[in-house]
DNA sequence: CCATTACCCTATCGACTTAATAGAGTTTAC
DNA sequence: GTAAACTCTATTAAGTCGATAGGGTAATGG
């Protein structure tokens, strides 16, 4: 199940992107916009920007803002900053990989070889995916 | 991520297809076998046979078979017993649909369409798979 | 230079889910 | 009729999630 916070977090992006200039816009806009806890909101914007999506000004004027254009902000590290692994079991992860403490084999591991084929299946689709894609 | 219910119930099965004949295996082979505590996959078992996976049979001699080949069993409907909705937002379910209560248009949410393609994505590779590929 | 605006951070909370355990009950084979 | 094996209910410990509260810090504009 996708979480709230990535939920909210694409949401967030996608509201960004659909602006034309790349001025900063204020937490509490995007909240209202978007039907989020703007305090929630906060910090999913806040771990947005300390991985380099967004950038922040502060101040009066101040706010979130895209970094990149939308067309360069690709869906598979929007996903792993977001919600984590894209893999559902760590044994097929590209990014956080972890053994199984249950599994002696992996290669011979039934629920191993069909979690491969999702997790593929998974990554081209936020291969070809970004920001841009989304708001049109 | 993939819950343990979902990655013992699959090894569980990938067991039971494995055999040859189709005799009845005791619980406490298939937990030993697959690393799995026998109480928690007993309930696992149980919800499979429920639901028209798995037969089961009483006594002495007793324990769960597969009711139909490995081949004729689809992982979609492995994966929906034991893991529910295969959709990661229930707005774009086939058989969990769920209006979400803070999008108030499914068609203009940058959400519901990338979700659309990572589900259509996980069904072409549950639909390809059965129990039998699982094991060979 | 200072007040306002808005970002930044920490801590806490209740609700829910998960994985596992315990223990008793029931059915069937032999 | 007894032992083997499935069936069911209940409980629990641990963890996660979403949300909230409240204060701290930095930068902007006048």
């Amino acid at each position: 199940m996708l979480s709230k916070k990535t939920k909210y977090g694409l949401k967030a992006l996608a509201y960004l992107a659909s602006k034309k200039d790349r001025q900063p816009v204020q937490i509490a806009e995007i909240a209202k916009h978007e039907n989020i806890s703007q305090k929630f909101l906060e910090s999913i914007l806040l771990s947005l920007r300390k991985t380099g999506l967004l950038g922040s000004k502060k101040g009066k004027g101040g706010g979130y803002y895209l970094i990149k254009k939308p067309s360069e902000v690709l869906m598979t590290d929007v996903m792993r900053i977001l919600e984590g692994p894209i893999a559902m079991v760590p044994c097929v992860s590209l990014n956080f990989y972890e053994k199984c403490d249950d599994c002696p084999d992996e290669g011979a591991c039934s629920v191993h070889k069909l979690m491969l084929q999702v997790r593929d299946s998974a990554l081209e689709v936020y291969r070809n995916n970004t920001l841009k894609d989304l708001i049109s």
